[in-house]
DNA sequence: ATTACTAGGAATCGAGTAG
DNA sequence: TCTACTCGATTCCTAGTAA
């Protein structure tokens, strides 16, 4: 990771434009200021940060870099097991007729260890939960592979082994998802809005294995 | 910050030996095995890392460098801006000489903007602020360089530009301080119980800057 | 299979310096 | 003052290969 960036933030160039000159920054860090200059040129053009008059900010994309790190040393630290929280809501259905397709059910069986339920649950993350997302990036996933027909393709999905209420289900991702990072899909053996007596907007917590 | 140390925390080396071959390093990280078996030789070499048959494990010194990393992203975005509070105590008026010497107030005028009230003061933390007096060092100190006389030498103070009920102060933290943990020295232009009408016992929050 | 050495090409750094 | 360019020095990376 970047300590320049790394520097900035704690400068508190996330919130407001840090003024610093290339001399001092490279006093800091221990390099020459033309390094200085050079780190920040190529900072700017990677969009990383701005600068303007009033100095230095870190633009959207490098708080994203500095997140994921930040995301994975408090993994690291704070441990525990993953758990996501989300809210129940509606899918369009399709999700259940592709992991319904023999390709896929097949998979599931060998792979998970239970056929499932002609339907996926969508949960809805709440901000703060969508962090815990690339925390999934450090677990390796269980590969679903996909297939090709004549007529179009069926894709890989990844695949995350995880309880709900100590009943097993898993989380799975299209490697070519079509939802936002805001929504996860997830399998199980059963109906889960039935079998846990859950309905729409209602909130479940799904704990990763 | 190295990102195979961060590559091995991610995959469990605080705790357990981790089995990786270099072929499968690099390519995980986009660098060749070459690269990869030289950076974990540096890696033992300075003493971050160990390296066994079961596999490698982070030492203290790595996690240590892991740790610092994750205490500044931590301050960063959870943070928000570090605030301490504490319960004004009646000083020994001592503080108060110092910071009125000349040699002080005019470093106090030139670096901070302000010739300060001659008397300082005393603020005592409870034990679970005590903790962000730890977050201070992220933050880099304004240097208050003492100086020398043939009879006696007046040390240097680090200095942090702070606000009280919105109005501007300053952490003063003598370099070789008398005081325990528990108690920080503040600094304004003006007598801080007279305007905010604090006696002592009353808690206040400086916000640093 | 694995790790790690060498050699030379690639990238980075910093002194000098211009704008 | 400041930033950022050039260019020679140095460091870093990887292909080949040995152990």
């Amino acid at each position: 990771m970047d300590e320049i960036l790394l520097f900035l933030l704690k400068k508190g160039a996330k919130d407001s434009a840090v003024k610093i000159s290339t001399k001092d920054l490279g006093k800091l860090l221990c390099m020459s200021q033309q390094t200085a200059s050079k780190k920040l040129i190529d900072l700017e053009i990677e969009g990383k940060i701005t600068r303007t008059k009033t100095g230095i900010m870190i633009t959207n994309t490098g708080l994203e870099e500095l997140r994921e790190v930040y995301s994975n040393l408090k993994g690291a630290f704070e441990g525990g097991k993953l758990k996501i929280t989300g809210k129940i809501v509606e899918g369009l259905g399709e999700g259940g007729f592709y992991v319904s397709l023999e390709g896929y059910q097949k998979q599931f069986k060998d792979k998970v260890g239970f056929e499932t339920y002609p339907g996926t649950l969508n949960l809805k993350l709440k901000k703060e939960e969508m962090e815990k997302r690339f925390r999934l990036r450090e677990i390796d996933p269980i590969i679903i592979e996909g297939w090709k027909t004549k007529s179009r393709s069926y894709g890989d999905i990844f695949l995350y082994k995880c309880r709900v209420e100590n009943k097993p289900c898993a989380l799975i991702i299209p490697v070519r998802t079509h939802h936002g990072f805001d929504i996860l899909e997830i399998i199980a053996p059963f109906n889960v809005k039935d079998k846990l007596r859950k309905k729409n907007g209602d909130e479940i917590t799904v704990e990763v294995m």
